[in-house]
DNA sequence: GTCTATAGAAGGATAGAC
DNA sequence: GTCTATCCTTCTATAGAC
């Protein structure tokens, strides 16, 4: 593979991520992406055969890319509290730089189950779960959390911190007429969403119910 | 205009709105519309003109049927506590019945931002946000709430009960992994929701930071 | 390896019969 | 109002020259 062919083949990838991830697998033409990467139609065939093709290696890649992002969680040398300001703020900061990414897999997922199965057949996530749940069993109990309550908390977690992006469109004319602007609430976001979320499972010990 | 007319428009119509929210408006196809509705692909185009015309009627009444869901939220006779037991217990319950409807929205905003203008066009959001700021005052001072961090708060709220959904592709394999199964999990977020973010509000007094 | 030209299929839209 | 037949555009994909 020469010089020139791993230019060609990079171009195109980085121009099929950019209107693959805005316009996703329905609303992205094979046009845009060859004027995108400043090269012709038939070029992208030679490299990847299909859009299909050229669809999945995007989406991969893209996947790896965010899950990479998730690796810290499993450190056994953070506490639970580090995890978590860390994640916000490390998550945070990732998904301001990429803020279309969390509604372009999830829909392509919603849209095609079967996409997510080929991503993780490697990954043991049992595994990998009672790892991380034997790791903070201390901590979690502490903290009132059970096995069978931790995918809630762990959950709504996430949500703090994807949900704006996910709802960019929506947000940005709310958060408008509320005087504040998207890009200022995300960089509130950072360190408001640890604060709160470890609010919420502080003292959880009081909430009978 | 005769029942029969009435009939067809209205088949139509719930044929798209299912189409529609399930491949979104880039990968439905008139054909799937015609074939759902038991009809002609001609007749979508006698009652609807063109594809986009169908889909704008069924974004806006689709995003109506949601806003209405909204409307306890702003009722003066209900406590701040009993406004957010009553929003994730009605809303989560909603979305149950209709899972798909927040990633649809999300994304079709996300792509055509336009969209939304046209739908609050006729609200003012500004008075009535301080409309509800007013009406919580002093429970809000309570929690230590301001009308600067209020937004943070709220749309923590909204993540908390849409996020599953908007993500269910994915949580659908983790939860499988984890031992609860989606269908459990949103059964018990209906509560769960409620009780963690009431928990994240109060003794907000104690987070000095 | 890159281009032009074009095939071939699919989808939206319309004409016209009934 | 509903259907069949068909047009026209758009898009993916391939053939073939350079």
């Amino acid at each position: 593979m020469t010089d020139n062919d791993r230019l060609t083949e990079e171009k195109i990838f980085e121009a099929a991520t950019e209107v693959f991830v805005d316009k996703g697998m329905d609303g992205a033409r094979m046009q845009d992406i060859a004027i995108q990467a400043g090269i012709n139609k038939s070029l992208l065939h030679y490299y990847f055969r299909t859009k299909d093709h050229l669809f999945n290696a995007v989406f991969e890649m893209t996947c790896r890319k965010l899950l990479r992002k998730f690796a810290p969680v499993f450190d056994e040398n953070l506490s639970l509290e580090e995890k978590i300001r860390f994640f916000f703020r490390e998550h945070i900061t990732f998904l301001q730089e990429n803020p279309k990414l969390p509604a372009f897999i999830m829909n392509e997922i919603n849209r095609n189950p079967d996409r997510i199965k080929k991503l993780i057949k490697n990954i043991d996530i049992e595994k990998k779960w009672l790892e991380l749940f034997e790791q903070h069993r201390a901590e979690l109990e502490k903290y009132n959390i059970t096995k069978e309550s931790l995918p809630q908390v762990i959950i709504s977690f996430a949500a703090i911190s994807v949900f704006p992006f996910a709802a960019k469109g929506i947000l940005e004319v709310f958060l408008e007429k509320t005087g504040t602007g998207f890009n200022r609430f995300i960089e509130e976001r950072k360190s408001f969403a640890a604060d709160f979320m470890i609010q919420a499972i502080t003292h959880n010990t009081d909430t009978g119910k």
